[in-house]
DNA sequence: GCACGATATATCGATCTGATATAATGAATC
DNA sequence: GATTCATTATATCAGATCGATATATCGTGC
């Protein structure tokens, strides 16, 4: 039922076919999702979004050998091909593509306002924001901002509590900078929405 | 072999004992948890302390009827009391203690450098310095100090790659000014940590 | 030739999440 | 004093995730 890693994915397949060892590189350094996501959830989510429809696996790019082919590797490398169950080869990188039902679902997880709660669910929609409408995005933004507002509120109260000590204290009053501090990231993205002089998204596609 | 949760419920147990309820509401309140630990985490880590001798339930406080106690009310909860098997009944908090190795394995999670790598457990650990002694926690503080820096470096040079839309750079770069806040609050705190003019902890118990 | 690090897929057990079930308590409303 | 309702409280389930490990190929350097 996680939707974040399906988003991620459907996401970068937007863009381009991926095979599941890139999708985590890209994870990493195209979506802001650090702290790698482990290939225990990668390889078990390419599974279920295929079985669903959602993408397709466009044959293993089974590697030939290069131009000079002896006709000992060329005869493994049909071998391997052909070879009838385990699943396209041992190694050989099985790419997969969105197919237009995993463009609708990628359509309806980006859009859906229910699950904006943690920093790293937004991010991930921001980071592809630009498959977004301009009001879908100013919609998503001021909804975060708000949600943000009640948050800083609430570590507010809770870093006045009395029974904290000074340590507890700081990792409250921390959360709460770090709070705020999304709140002006926020806002400088909405206000380059507003007055969309130098637009952020380059051509999507 | 997730030590964060068994952390932070030894921890709050070093402070009081706890029910489990309790304890979620704790981990949120006072050790900056928030995204609230599921129930399905809570319980089943309560018992797994407690199989490991981490822990103990110190009876389950049935809670009688207040002072006028009618027949009726009193023989109900009599009743609840002696029912033999469901696990010291349906309802009646179950509190928990931590036992003398659990104060050693509390010791020992929360002085243990391997774990620093992400903002969760680093706050965690925190929020309980007032257990670490001085020179512990200066190392720590160092420790995850060099661990930021060097996140940070990664952070810039993926902002500066160049197939990023505007959005997902914006992403990047937010993401390394919530590195350099943390990194910021480290400074501080090692600072105030250096020249203890105003210790941060009170009296650890 | 061959050692080694990077690329690549797959799977396992332990754990975590989000949802749901169950039930007692306390307070408000009638 | 009956009834509704939110809060307190424990427990469990399916599905998802993590961290580790296994396996194998590719590319480079020696």
């Amino acid at each position: 039922m996680n939707r974040v890693l399906d988003l991620a994915i459907l996401g970068l397949l937007m863009d381009r076919d991926h095979h599941g060892y890139e999708i985590r590189a890209q994870l990493r350094d195209r979506l802001g999702l650090w702290s790698n996501v482990s290939f225990g959830s990668i390889y078990p989510a390419l599974a279920r979004l295929e079985r669903e429809g959602f993408v397709e696996a466009v044959a293993a790019e089974v590697k030939l050998a290069s131009l000079s082919t002896g006709s000992l590797s060329g005869e493994r490398a049909t071998l391997r091909a052909l070879r009838p169950a385990p699943a396209l080869g041992r190694k050989g990188r099985k790419v997969y593509r969105i197919t237009d039902r995993g463009r609708e679902q990628f359509a309806l997880l980006i859009s859906d306002p229910a699950t904006l709660d943690d920093s790293k669910s937004f991010s991930l929609r921001m980071a592809l924001a630009r498959y977004l409408t301009p009001s879908l995005r100013v919609g998503l933004l001021e909804q975060r901002r708000a949600n943000l507002a009640q948050r800083l509120f609430e570590m507010r109260q809770q870093a006045k509590t009395d029974d904290l000590d000074g340590y507890a204290r700081s990792v409250m009053e921390h959360g709460a900078k770090a709070v705020e501090l999304e709140i002006s990231w926020v806002d400088d993205l909405l206000a380059s929405e507003r007055n969309n002089q130098q637009p952020l998204a380059r051509e999507a596609n």
